[in-house]
RNA sequence: GGCCCCUUCGUCUAGCGGUUAGGACACCACCCUUUCACGGUGGAUACACGGAUUCGAAUUCCGUAGGGGUCACCA
């Protein structure tokens, strides 16, 4: 019996083929990473091959919204783009091989034929498979009318064993698999085709893919034999399952990446997240890409299926936020901003914004958060002012706000620790706390009742605004 | 239905025969505090069930239950 392991001294190839009929969701994503991992941990190379055979189905759209969603979290490909409709006549010639050296055979068995066949198997509450009619019939009986399919020859005794790095050893009986199809009557070849040549012609060492394929895998090793090519390991990982704990798709709302992208989440967040569905590294939680290169092994990887979770997104977004650059935040909030204020943002309010940006990152989970945590930066006067906002500003706060307006104009220098200490001895004055002051001080500046510190808030709109928003404020309310 | 796989807090997971079953998110309380966050401290919550092996089982084996995947001239 052969074991598929291939020799340690090979250099890891690697491949992530998604097929082209959807765009890219976290499953896919998390398959290319984890493809993309393991052979950077090996040193070795990635490659993408788009899966197009289906010629209904794929569209360019498709291909370019995965191309964009694996460039969006930063996981480049070695070599071209393998498109697998372009070798079609390789996959046809395979075939022809299977059929010369008497491991394939052509089966003249019409669709309606095959239909009946399961229809009666089914009816006999008989497995459905494929009962092997032209495998030893002799082709000179061939239906003229009918087209043949060319069909795997495959071992009908003994069973087939796959060492998968994942899954551990699984074996399935022989007599369970029929002959599957290798090419249409059409001469178009089969998924099941396409894939084991493609990984053989491009050297794949690791196939890494979802669990879903873990049965094909049985058949595609057949093939492989049948060949005589040398047997790649297979990786098959857990599905990432919807909130219902099915299988992930656009019918349990699975989402395009690159929708992440639009709700504000950073890639390195994103691939945070995926990498920790599944796999695990000790209690390690936030893990750089680098480390997850050093780390990442198929050991590792979780048996069972798992769901994503948005909270814990959310969660590792906020971290990421605070350790990011300022420069780099600002230039990726700006079209947030812009888009929610519906005018583009001006040179100096840019500048502002990079210099808040300290203070704002630590409050947001997303750039659509930190979108909202600009805007008081950013808008024009007079402010709306939000509901709770208002109820800030009655006669007790605009009182408050007067005396304010008054102790602020005095003030000589326009900075943190004299505003601080200016509004806290005239607090002590009055006998209040500095909440009482800062509320509706807060209110007037920012139209919110949360922002930054109030005296960053201060510093940061400067003196005149800080005043003219003040003012505006009584305006404002002795109209309503 | 056949075949295959899975099952540790609500969620993601650590654990590889001996642990008070650990961490993270979420949740609750408290602290910090000018708001909101951030940060800190503490809390509640899990080995699906039943057998077997063993001095000892979350870890091994066998059942049961539940869940998932797959059964095309789709990929």
């Amino acid at each position: 019996m052969t074991i598929n392991t291939p020799s340690p001294v090979a250099p890891v190839v690697t491949r992530f083929a998604p097929s082209p009929t959807g765009f890219l969701h976290i499953g896919g994503a998390r398959t290319a990473l984890f493809n993309y991992l393991f052979a950077k941990h090996h040193g070795g190379t990635l490659h993408l091959r788009i899966e197009d055979t289906d010629r209904s189905r794929s569209t360019p759209e498709a291909i370019a919204a995965i191309i964009e969603g694996l460039a969006w979290l930063g996981l480049d490909h070695d070599g071209e783009v393998v498109y697998q409709f372009a070798r079609a006549a390789r996959h046809a010639e395979v075939a022809h091989a299977l059929v010369a050296s008497g491991h394939a055979y052509r089966c003249y068995a019409s669709i309606e034929e095959l239909d009946a066949m399961r229809a009666a198997q089914k009816a006999a509450h008989a497995p459905q498979r494929y009962d092997g009619r032209w495998r030893d019939r002799d082709p000179a009986e061939a239906p003229s009318s009918v087209k043949p399919v060319i069909r795997l020859k495959a071992p009908q005794t003994g069973a087939t064993t796959i060492h998968d790095l994942v899954q551990g050893a699984v074996t399935v009986e022989n007599a369970v698999l029929d002959d599957m199809v290798l090419l249409r009557s059409d001469g178009t070849p089969t998924y099941m085709l396409s894939v084991v040549v493609d990984d053989h012609d491009m050297g794949v060492t690791h196939i890494i893919r979802g669990d879903d394929h873990l049965n094909n895998a049985f058949r595609q090793l057949q093939l492989i034999r049948a060949m005589g090519w040398p047997e790649p390991a297979y990786a098959h990982i857990p599905l990432i399952h919807g909130a219902d704990g099915a299988k992930l798709s656009k019918r349990h709302g699975a989402l395009a990446v690159g929708e992440y992208a639009k709700m504000g989440y950073l890639p390195e967040a994103m691939e945070n997240a995926l990498l920790r569905l599944g796999w695990g590294h000790g209690d390690d939680e936030m893990i750089t890409r680098n480390q997850a290169i050093a780390w990442f092994d198929t050991g590792h990887i979780g048996r069972a299926a798992s769901r994503f979770d948005i909270k814990k997104l959310d969660n590792l977004n906020g971290h990421y936020i605070r350790s990011a650059d300022d420069a780099r935040l600002t230039a990726l909030v700006l079209p947030f901003v812009e888009a929610k204020i519906g005018s583009p943002v001006s040179l100096s309010q840019h500048s502002l914004i990079t210099k808040a940006m300290p203070e704002l990152k630590s409050r947001a989970k997303t750039l659509l958060d930190l979108a909202d945590g600009c805007l008081f930066l950013v808008r024009q006067r007079p402010l709306p002012i939000d509901a709770s906002a208002e109820k800030l500003l009655d006669a007790a706060g605009l009182a408050l706000l007067g005396d304010v307006a008054q102790t602020l104009s005095t003030e000589a220098v326009w900075d943190n620790p004299n505003l601080e200490a200016s509004l806290k001895s005239m607090a002590e004055r009055l006998g209040l706390g500095l909440g009482k002051i800062a509320q509706p001080l807060r209110a007037a500046l920012t139209g919110t009742t949360t922002s930054p510190g109030i005296f960053d808030v201060l510093t940061l709109l400067g003196r005149d605004e800080s005043l003219a928003r003040i003012s505006d404020t009584h305006k404002h309310t002795k109209l309503q």
